[in-house]
DNA sequence: TTGACATATTCCTATTCGGGAATATAATAA
DNA sequence: TTATTATATTCCCGAATAGGAATATGTCAA
């Protein structure tokens, strides 16, 4: 079996290069396809597919302004991004949780040890 | 083409669910294979695969001990997600950020209209 | 209406993924 | 050494990916 979801969520939404590359071309600004394809220098569709991920994701709107599609980003929806990483904050490298693991360490040593 | 990388980065790595709920067990803890696999209740290569991965990704690191692979978890690598994301979070909903939006989109229907 | 522009969708393909089962490797213990 | 435990790797499979090219759809303008 390939992936379990038939749909893409946020964290594989942004897996993909070309989906950040697009968010941060689109942040805080509201652009149409076009415009994305200028600045970006890709073709069409891929923009117009890349953006079709990120809108099934919810992580751009669009909105119909005359034959233009506008497209912004939704960047509350990086929130679970944001909240599943902070839980590990406090585990980045310092001396504090070296000890940590350490002490971590012994206390499994003795399930471990036959 | 699929995937354009052929090794696993960051993104792509926690990309997939059970990789996360791995990084979750694994939290400052140091826990051997089995140790794992009875936790999470999955099969032992499944386990192994999915560690193979995030060690690709430098997520996890792994240390003999015996017969047995102790597998800690190495935070810091979650670093360059957080930063990607923080550089969005100032446009997290706000009145001021829809304002910032729809200023953005006058100035912008100027060079879109014909 | 017709034509031009803007965007989305479809079809195709090579590649990669994750899961399952079986097997290989490694390291200790008897 | 042999058996046992611990873990990794290989092979197979169906499904899903991203890219490319071509085409369809939609919307306005003349």
């Amino acid at each position: 079996m390939p992936r379990a979801l038939n749909t893409y969520d946020t964290f594989t939404a942004i897996a993909e290069p070309k989906r950040r590359v697009l968010i941060e071309t689109l942040i805080g600004k509201e652009l149409t396809v076009n415009q994305v394809v200028e600045i970006t220098q890709w073709k069409q569709p891929m923009v117009s597919k890349h953006l079709s991920v990120l809108k099934e994701a919810g992580l751009v709107a669009e909105r119909k302004q005359g034959r233009h599609r506008v497209y912004r980003v939704n960047a509350d929806q990086l929130k679970p991004i944001q909240l599943w990483v902070a839980q590990f904050e406090k585990h980045w490298n310092t001396q504090f949780n070296q000890l940590d693991d350490y002490l971590n360490t012994l206390q499994n040593n003795e399930a471990i040890d036959d």
